[in-house]
DNA sequence: CCGACTTCAGTGACAAAGTCACGAAACCGG
DNA sequence: CCGGTTTCGTGACTTTGTCACTGAAGTCGG
């Protein structure tokens, strides 16, 4: 598979004209990284934009304590505009990106990308919109952090994960970290889930029992 | 003061160059807040770019419950992103800017707005750097609410808000909703920080007694 | 100045969440 | 099967959030 036929794909998922997909094909270049690696981080600050062909990035931000909060993930087609703004701002920061699966992206030098911007309407639409999400999604983390109820959010987080499947594979703690709280503190609500007979455990893997239950305690605002 | 003068100073202070000056002098619209109005909220959705003359905003998002926290402030020569992403993502949000000074703010239409960050080099440098500084912003807020001590945080906000001077001109409840937190709980941190002799307190007065100790819990990680 | 009213702050009891220290259980490689 | 590692359970304690209520400090009309 050439890099034309990457960007082909890649435009093709995330809707991009002709136009715009010349140009990338001449100035990007395609890096990979494997399931568990960094994409980026405090050590390893990126001088490209970023945008994922293939697989998925779980962007997370850490404490000193060694606490953790997943901020967003980034799919097939979207950008990853944090590491923009980070480029940019040229500030300390705390966050980082994880491959969750192995993942193929393709880089555009920050030159390539003014231009892309400057002249193609579709391309800048893309990264606006791109942009916005982000933000409205960090508002969304703000709000479930500071006002939200751990329980609900972890119903809702289980559900999610779960996706269509009955069971999660996961350990407390990396469910904790999902959600910017302790381990004990995860534990003890899914003992609770449990004694409810929403869920029932057994090492690193939670099947859902009721998914009825855990929706309505999801959706209790 | 015509518009030509705003428009001038507006870009004195953000430094952009006399072709986007010229620009904006067409397509702007001037509008003006008083003190405590709302300038954007859940009701009160733009459809158009904000760029701030004069005054100061506050951005908070508040959640059912009542509670409330600060994200940030937008300042004269500075751009309200959030405004443009939630324009953009047509979502539901629940952030709002108050105008916490009165406020003079220069308007620029959607068109308006996307000739400028093809056309101008500089403009969208701007903007990028707005949405970044934003991006950052809200990182330190999620940082703070998810593992930052409350004594800490509000020595620091008690710091910041002070400015130069030796006193605060705030109640509890501002406080705490600049926290993102409870009322009672500010009380509560207040009367320790009394008794170790850092403030003094009067009904929505705090003066600073012991600025030194103050910065030293701020900075105590 | 007085009294009614509003706003602001203090308090105690309790619930929810975070921290710490420890131990038990499940898994893994040899 | 054994020793080491990872994952989970638990109790004690601290911090933070919630609730209901009290009193104190300002405001305003008369």
């Amino acid at each position: 598979m050439t890099i034309l036929d990457w960007t082909e794909r890649f435009h093709g998922t995330s809707r991009l004209p002709k136009a715009v997909r010349d140009r990338l094909r001449t100035a990007a270049r395609i890096v990979r990284c494997p399931k568990g690696g960094q994409v980026f981080g405090p050590d390893n600050v990126p001088d490209s934009l970023l945008f994922l062909y293939d697989g998925r990035i779980r962007v997370s931000q850490s404490s000193d304590s060694g606490r953790e909060i997943v901020l967003y993930r980034v799919e097939a087609g979207e950008s990853c505009v944090l590491t923009t703004a980070c480029m940019l701002a040229e500030e300390a920061y705390n966050a980082e990106g994880t491959a969750e699966t192995d993942v193929t992206a393709v880089t555009l030098p920050k030159h390539a990308f003014d231009r892309l911007v400057s002249e193609e309407d579709a391309f800048r639409e893309f990264v606006f919109e791109a942009y916005s999400r982000r933000l409205i999604d960090l508002l969304r983390v703000v709000d479930d952090v500071a006002f939200g109820h751990l329980d609900i959010r972890l119903a809702e987080r289980l559900l999610v994960l779960a996706g269509g499947r009955e069971y999660i594979q996961a350990t407390h703690q990396q469910l904790a970290s999902e959600l910017g709280t302790a381990r004990e503190v995860v534990s003890r609500i899914l003992q609770d889930f449990q004694k409810r007979e929403m869920i029932t455990q057994s090492r690193g893997r939670i099947a859902i029992t009721d998914k009825a239950a855990l929706k309505q305690l999801a959706q209790s605002t």
